[in-house]
DNA sequence: ATGAAAGCGCTAACAG
DNA sequence: CTGTTAGCGCTTTCAT
């Protein structure tokens, strides 16, 4: 009040070789109302406008008034508001990511690695928790509120109305290891359905005869799709129908689909686990409730090669998500619908690569098809570093 | 261009029983500009104030007004612009989350919680990686820009310049683990020093005789607190020198800290680890390198309490850090700051408990008693559930 | 290259 | 309770 009075006032007066001592002279330790592109220009004796220029790379200013508009700055500490920018720019440079579990370690190394790529673009991320059984409408409709420039689901399901709400707010959406038929969203997956035949064939090479498998969660089509791969292949080969469980991606949910298939008279010799985070609490359940010994007793395989797997104490089998591809992909998938939003959505699928160390009984065979490509190669390129 | 001479063109036409069924009328797939209170406000025939306040909880307006705008509202599927209130209320709603490492499980966990409690109270958090053994400075600098409301630190150093820009911007900001001497900066911390001088007493009654710690990394004062904390005690105590290394919070620099303890002759009964994740890979270690058997050969102690320390894999006795309480007071601390900017910073302390489990020799004495305060009642509180 | 002026979408102050 | 008005901090025409 009193403060807008005197800068109106202040305004008056003239430039005039402006004391670059005055801050200090401001009481201490109050609440002092930032700087703006105002305040800069006047210092500085410049236009606002010029004063954006400054700060705007490609802009025609000239060195010295530019350099005269930093040093006033630099002295005012001025900071360009970017949510006042956002507003007449149109973007925020903020990109919304949605989440569920970050209790499966993969997701918190995908998060830090895509928040650091997508930092040095330029972009931050606003950060939403939702619960992975409902869907994300509602976190959907707070993202857009804020004006996010792209939205990023991760294995969450999308329904038709969010859908059509980010296309309709002109938001690039993706999803990140879930489809969608949706004529609008991108999506960036692994190939989960050939890597769980994959994973099915090297259980079967290694001469296992009983297949078990943990599902994750119905709701996400990685989870039906690692189901279905590896159900299909050992359907193929004529290989007795496998056990299932579902652990739901919890840890108690995980324990209880152990100890069911475990406690059966004819257990099964290989276990296939939606996901590493399941595959370890398995192997935990394995070896201290029924003493198996894994690798020997019992094949566990996983899936995401998550950075626990090398741990001596799981020494897991997986197939791999790799997540420097898969940011890469992200990346530039947004950078593309952001450049071009009327281009068709971006459909990447992510090749991983099984991994093999010692939790799964290995094939004596040496070079393994599986669908026409080469799957595993022994001594080679999996030589322990 | 053309669409902005259109709006000024159609504001000349009066509001008068606005036909409902405007909007397909509109071309299809086409980048159509979000509606704004004006859009709205001609629509349900009000000001675009009224609209304003049919979104404000508290604000005066009849119900029957708020009605219609609601429904206008919802027919433009409107949505209101969070940035641009931002400026004018001068809350963002935001706060910035500087984190390190995500890969020590504890920290996922701990943001997902405080994600969750923020995300009720309204607040979104705008998430930032920064590098661990650098200062927040930049990313700092980043933040303010975005005017967000406060700012979190999770166990990541504040210099002096940054600490002032923060106090001299009036944002709050809060560390997380680290303690610091600024007369603006509150923090939340555990009991570091105590804890570990607990675990030294738990170990040193376990009968134990000769110890090791492995430190983390020396920037933070949660790492420092916890390693003098517990050479503090054993040195009261008169107990010979404990040996020490150092792994850096990092895999690798844990198992070459590992190796270093367990490949000297008289190698440490027990040792004490300045996290959990630093304790998993010590046993991995230790039990796979070293043929140890966890609990019996060796003693191993961590602290957090993550999520993975009750795999009977680890089966970790640790300190715990209560996620829930950290998250309360955090928020508490938050909240009273945004609402009296000029209050003396919070400094929580949180106190946690030793949490017994099966990686480390336990006493047969009953109660024991640290510092003053039990700590440990066997078979009590500690049995498994 | 530069400044004046308009306006992004919203809310707060002020009349009525 | 309601509309009018002004303005948050910035950028962007549009003249010059």
């Amino acid at each position: 009040m009193a403060d807008q009075a005197a800068r109106k006032a202040s305004g008056r007066t003239p430039p005039k070789t402006p004391a670059l001592a005055d801050p200090p002279s401001q009481p201490l330790v109050i609440r002092t109302r930032a700087n703006t592109v105002i305040d800069v220009a006047r210092l500085a004796g410049v236009s606002p406008a010029a004063v954006s220029r400054a700060f705007t790379p490609g802009s025609s200013i000239s060195p010295e008034k530019r350099q005269a508009v930093l040093e006033a700055a630099r002295h005012l500490r001025y900071r360009p508001n970017l949510l006042a920018r956002s507003l007449i720019t149109g973007r925020s440079n903020i990109i919304g990511i949605v989440l569920t579990h970050f209790d499966n370690q993969f997701y918190p190394a995908l998060v830090q690695e895509l928040s650091i790529a997508l930092g040095a673009k330029g972009f931050r991320t606003l950060l939403f928790m939702a619960d992975i059984s409902k869907d994300a409408e509602q976190v959907i409709e707070e993202l857009l509120r804020y004006h996010v420039d792209a939205v990023i689901l991760g294995s969450i399901m999308l329904s038709d109305r969010s859908a059509e709400a980010c296309r309709s707010a002109g938001v690039p959406t993706l999803l990140l290891n879930h489809k969608t038929d949706s004529l609008y969203i991108s999506s960036v997956t692994s190939d989960n359905f050939r890597a769980a035949r994959v994973v099915a064939a090297f259980l079967l090479a290694g001469g296992h005869k009983s297949f078990g498998i943990v599902a994750g969660l119905g709701n996400t089509s990685a989870s039906r799709d690692r189901e279905s791969g590896f159900l299909s292949y050992l359907r193929e080969q004529q290989v007795p129908e496998a056990a299932r469980s579902v652990g739901y991606y919890s840890y108690e949910g995980t324990r209880a689909a152990a100890r069911e298939l475990l406690s059966v008279k004819s257990r099964p010799e290989a276990v296939f686990c939606g996901n590493d985070q399941m595959a370890f609490t398995f192997i935990g359940v394995a070896r201290h409730e029924f003493g198996l010994a894994i690798g020997k007793d019992i094949s566990v395989v996983g899936f995401d090669d998550a950075p626990m797997s090398v741990w001596p104490d799981f020494d897991l089998t997986t197939y791999s998500q790799p997540i420097p591809m898969i940011v890469a992909r992200t990346v530039e998938a947004l950078e593309s619908m952001l450049e071009n939003p009327d281009q068709a959505p971006v459909r990447a699928v992510i090749t991983g690569e099984l991994i093999v160390r010692g939790s799964a009984r290995t094939p004596r065979t040496g070079l393994m098809e599986v669908d026409g490509r080469l799957i595993w190669r022994p001594h080679a390129k999996y030589d322990k570093t």
